[in-house]
RNA sequence: GCCGGAGUAGCUCAGGGGUAGAGCAGCUCACUCGUAAUGAGCAGGCCAGGGGUUCGAAUCCCCUCUCCGGCUCCA
């Protein structure tokens, strides 16, 4: 019997029934034989050395791929898992899948592991590879798997769980033998423990069995592996890459904010750089707030309990919130988490018409949510934070142009901060617990996924793991350094409105429920300063920049025409500062250019004569001498013009 | 909250049972200088907080707090 395989490229190929995967490729390439790590038909991964009975499209996984780095990582876990089994008497092992850049492995022992076990495990792990074990592939019945790991109870559990289609023949599982170190597991792997080139252990941690805290918590060793050394330190340059642009180091350098231990865990102060930092982002955001056509609200931070009885926070958010205050007998207040409540009561404080709608209340609202301790990081995870929140209340016919608005605002929004990637995640009604209309969701659903598609934004369908209470779109955005963050969310809520009994009379004076959008742009604005910063490690653009422009006299008898120019340029609008005082030139440079000042002014006695400065601007390399000074203004105004 | 690591001057860090050190930053003085650190001097610490062991604790032990890396959750 032969089978048809179908090449990427539509080539059709007959091979004889049983042909491996590697044979294939080998007639395809010798070179695209040495890169190749798997081989996939129809979709599914197979080893290179496992025969082929069905025919399909045929690809081969090659070492540098995406998927060729998963199964490589994966192999890595296991040889990971083979050293510890190997060194640590009564250790068992649960789990240790691949992982964006790396992998790890969970285990059971009586004892955490520490930095110096980790290089005992990498030596381990260095023999093993030296060895080139072969991974074999070996199928059996349930209950034969049951018997191999009876020693390894979490072995067992994922046995018993596994479902009767993942593998073709029902209670068949498959395991993998290298030596004497066998695992369970779905495959595929390397062809042998050699081809693994550069790996490296990273850290330890804790973790719970099947990420449940009820569970026992089992110690989790980190890794990263690649196909090549190269890539390997390019990945660690990344990593240090990110270290250097650590918001926290970067606004204690800059002097844009701290987390004083007096005020606690989560909360912030911002110092007057950071301060203006964020006034020049909230301001942009009313400005386009504004032109987009919504309201200005304001809301305080305390409500009685009732209200968030009322809106449901109490049943289904209660643990992030902060305990209950007592003001006046009998009367329990709560700080508030999110501001949506406070603007139902603002739409509710007037008999509104479909003439009114649709109404768009926006607030730069500061909310408390108690973080569990251990989590709180920096500005990205804060206990107390601002959101730009609005909440739009329209009738069902416009929510398909409403949640348009929304995405173009968000979108251009993100633009504006020089974001350039993003991609976006529609929840969609979750399959038991939801409120509203089936063909309303629908609706919703149907406008987010044509409004992102008409974006030409990427979108991944998380069927089913919306909330209750309406669909939502998170947008995400790509760093400069290639990291994704979660930022927008526009969510529909039909929820709410029926909660606090919200109506409109329509045009055949009738009363229909609005329906409510909430979003938040910058989901957070201390969160997004925080990616800000990191994005731009620190070195915000000139129209955000605290200070933006440095006016350097090369001696004290400059000082006066450095201050001239600093007048002159602070009367056309712009942040300058000037070096006056003792420190030689190079000094003073040196100082503006870590503390990422866009533009840096330096005044002689050339430039006093000819009325011209020396300037040196952060985008440009060197500097330039003798510039006329109105040039050097307008140059320096029209750079710092705000996108919106 | 849980697991690991760590808290020494404003910052970055050394020291590790015998009464605390460096560099940078700060202050003073001198130098008046043309593009990434001039030199000298001065000042600065309840060694996170509390308890214990000891003749003696920054150092060893216990508890608490905070931070870092994870788990979990999310903006």
């Amino acid at each position: 019997m032969s089978i048809e395989l179908v090449l990427p490229d539509g080539t059709v190929t007959c091979h004889k029934e049983g042909v491996t995967g590697l044979a294939i490729a080998g007639s395809i390439g010798p070179r695209l034989a040495d890169a190749a790590i798997a081989v996939s038909v129809d979709e599914e991964l197979m080893d290179l050395n496992r025969p082929i009975y069905s025919g399909g499209q045929f690809a081969v996984i090659t070492q540098g791929s995406e998927s060729g780095r998963d199964i490589l990582r994966h192999s890595a876990a296991h040889v990971m898992a083979q050293a510890v089994l190997n060194l640590f008497e009564g250790a068992t092992f649960a789990i240790g899948p691949a992982i964006t850049d790396g992998f790890y492995y969970d285990f059971d022992l009586d004892r955490p592991f520490t930095p110096e076990d980790l290089e005992e495990i990498e030596r381990e792990m260095d023999r093993i590879i030296a060895e080139d074990q072969p991974f074999e592939r070996e199928e059996m019945s349930r209950e034969v798997g049951l018997e191999l790991f009876r020693d390894h109870p979490y072995k067992l559990e994922i046995i018993r769980s596994v479902d009767d289609t993942e593998v073709d023949s029902g209670d068949i599982i498959s395991v993998y033998r290298n030596h004497e170190f066998v695992d369970l597991c779905r495959g595929p792997h390397l062809p042998s423990t050699g081809r693994l080139k550069a790996y490296k252990l990273t850290r330890t941690a804790g973790a719970y069995w099947r990420g449940d805290e009820k569970r026992p918590q089992l110690q989790r060793i980190y890794g990263t592996a690649w196909e090549s050394r190269k890539a390997l330190r390019t990945h660690l340059h990344r990593i240090e890459e990110a270290a250097r642009r650590d918001h926290r180091k970067l606004g204690r350098e800059l002097d844009l904010f701290s987390f004083p231990e007096d005020l606690g865990p989560g909360l912030v102060v911002w110092h007057p750089k950071g301060g203006m930092l964020r006034r020049l982002v909230e301001d942009y955001s009313r400005r386009v707030h504004q032109d987009f056509g919504f309201d200005f609200v304001f809301s305080p931070h305390l409500a009685k309990a009732g209200l968030w009885q009322t809106s449901g926070h109490l049943d289904f958010y209660a643990e992030n919130m902060y305990p209950a205050l007592d003001m006046d007998q009998d009367e329990e207040y709560r700080v508030k988490p999110m501001n949506c409540p406070f603007h139902v009561l603002i739409y509710r404080s007037d008999a509104r018409s479909y003439r009114d709608l649709p109404i768009r209340l926006s607030e730069l609202g500061s909310v408390y949510r108690y973080e569990r301790s251990g989590v709180v990081h920096g500005l990205l995870r804060a206990r107390g934070f601002t959101q730009d929140d609005s909440h739009t209340f329209c009738t069902r016919q416009q929510l398909p142009n409403e949640l348009q608005l929304h995405l173009d605002f968000v979108l251009q929004l993100l633009r504006d901060f020089g974001f350039k990637d993003f991609r976006s995640e529609l929840a969609t009604r979750p399959e038991e617990k939801w409120v509203g209309e089936p063909e309303l969701w629908e609706l919703a659903e149907q406008s987010l996924a044509e409004a992102l598609e008409t974006a030409g934004i990427p979108l991944r369908i998380a069927a089913g793991e919306g909330a209750f209470y309406g669909p939502k779109i998170d947008v995400h955005v790509e760093d400069a350094i290639g990291r994704g963050w979660q930022m927008s969310t526009i969510q529909v809520d039909f929820s709410l409105p029926e909660r606090f009994g919200l109506e409109y009379v329509t045009s055949e004076d009738t009363r229909e429920r609005p329906v409510m959008i909430h979003a938040a742009k910058f989901g957070s604005v201390e969160r997004f300063l925080g990616v800000l910063i990191e994005h731009y490690a620190g070195a915000m653009p000139i129209w955000l920049s605290p200070v933006q422009a440095t006016i350097v006299p090369v001696a004290d008898r400059h000082v006066e025409y450095a201050l001239e120019i600093a007048d002159q340029l602070r009367g056309e609008g712009l942040r300058v500062e000037t070096t006056v005082g003792p420190g030689k030139l190079g000094e003073k440079i040196r100082r503006a250019i870590t503390q990422k000042v866009p533009a840096i002014l330096v005044v002689g006695d050339q430039d006093v004569e000819n009325g011209t400065v020396g300037l040196r601007l952060r985008s440009q390399k060197g500097e330039r001498r003798g510039v006329p000074r109105e040039e050097a203004v307008s140059d320096l105004l029209s750079a710092a013009q705000p996108p919106h």
